[in-house]
DNA sequence: CGCAACTTTTGATCCAGCGCAAAGCGGCCA
DNA sequence: TGGCCGCTTTGCGCTGGATCAAAAGTTGCG
């Protein structure tokens, strides 16, 4: 039988990787893959939790905010990475896409029933979670306890070791140029920063000569050390 | 047969409650209760993760830090929370005690391998893992969006809210009058605020009449309606 | 090409929260 | 009972980053 999972670019990554032939059947079974346009919001904060998907393409952002309007970004979702709140009734992050992206979602109730039968789907996903949680976690230091510019160069590392993963090379070091899936906004939502701090601190560090930035969403790495150095 | 769970606390509430008397006598066989003292360090950041363990009695902290010494509580653990990270090879965070506690511990590759084994145990962790998370993420917007006074007052109430579940008395709503397991600094750690600002803020929401300090650790809420209002 | 809408940068000022220092308080032990 | 030690509070000046305002790019579209 031949099914959308055969062609999957993330078949080998995303959860679904530890399920074989007929399990992949049954689950695409329940599935459908879905495309949504940069700034479309797949679900939304305190709703109800309707739900789950494995992302095949494009980035996502996971986010919280205030009753006032002020936001905080709480994750960023690659291609392979799992979003939803499986086993709960609220979804408590909005999930808004930031470039066009492909998903294969699942109505959250069929994915609960599937995975409960399918235990080796559910230590994966324990697995990806208990990630999740340490990087979140590590990400409440830099939240909680960095200077801005610390923040900052802190920012620009992990985001030239996580976009690479993406790509086709297998475990490439970090890349050295990269184009950011963000506005400024965005990478102030990131940070807990405004705006303003984002651009300043970003044309210091290139006139410091530390990184370039050949275009509004492009950034060169151009002294790796000394950005290290600043991320404290 | 007779075994330590059968008068175990939390026998109810940790994850242990999905197994049946077989699979605890085989869990019990390889897991043990130690007795840990305030301020003392169960497991370090960066260390190679060899334990695990669910919390029978007390309060522990989970916190990271920076080179320079500057520290961030990610995680409060109460009676029978989980803690340590499971089929993982490093903690990624240094688990201290805040009061005297007792704890249910398990050599890593013992419980992974009990883990896998029992889908049931797997689901329950997994579980508890999304809800950890969530909480996380939450706190991100703490940390990253709210101002000094937000942060207090939000950190009051959940307090109010997360210690009246260790007591005995089921779904009481949240305590008035408490007393916190911690000090200042730990406060401040928790927030990422400076110890002279937590100090501030309390005095400042006694002197509105907001709350009453008893004494150097407690805490009573005279006005919850107002204190939630500043939490933002 | 040229205009309108949006995003980013830059400048100027302000203030919440930090850092330092000193004083106050409470608990513990002799 | 008193003295010591560690924790907390308070005062004061400073500063990193926010806020407000305006200029300079960018992008899209007729």
């Amino acid at each position: 039988m031949s099914i959308a999972c055969d062609t999957c670019v993330v078949r080998n990554r995303a959860i679904c990787s530890v399920l074989d032939t007929d399990e992949l059947v049954a689950l695409n079974r329940i599935g459908r893959t879905r495309t949504i346009s940069a700034g479309q919001t797949l679900m939304w904060e305190g709703e109800d939790s309707a739900l789950v998907a494995n992302v095949l393409d494009g980035v996502l952002k996971l986010s919280t905010g205030t009753e006032d309007g002020r936001e905080q970004i709480v994750g960023i979702v690659y291609p392979a990475d799992f979003i939803g709140r499986p086993f709960g009734a609220r979804a408590q992050q909005t999930v808004t896409a930031l470039t066009e992206a492909r998903v294969c979602v699942f109505a959250r109730g069929d994915f609960d029933a599937f995975a409960r039968e399918h235990p080796a789907l559910e230590h994966k996903l324990l697995q990806r979670t208990l990630t999740e949680l340490d990087r979140a976690r590590h990400w409440m230091l830099l939240l909680g306890r960095k200077s801005a510019m610390e923040k900052m160069a802190s920012f620009l590392l992990e985001m030239s070791e996580r976009l690479v993963q993406n790509g086709c090379t297998p475990d490439a070091g970090p890349l050295d140029r990269f184009a950011l899936p963000f506005g400024r906004q965005q990478i102030a939502d990131i940070l807990g920063l405004t705006i303003e701090t984002v651009s300043r601190l970003l044309t210091k560090l290139k006139n410091d000569g530390v990184i370039d930035l050949p275009s509004r969403r492009e950034v060169t790495i151009l002294q790796r050390d000394i950005l290290r150095h600043r991320a404290g």
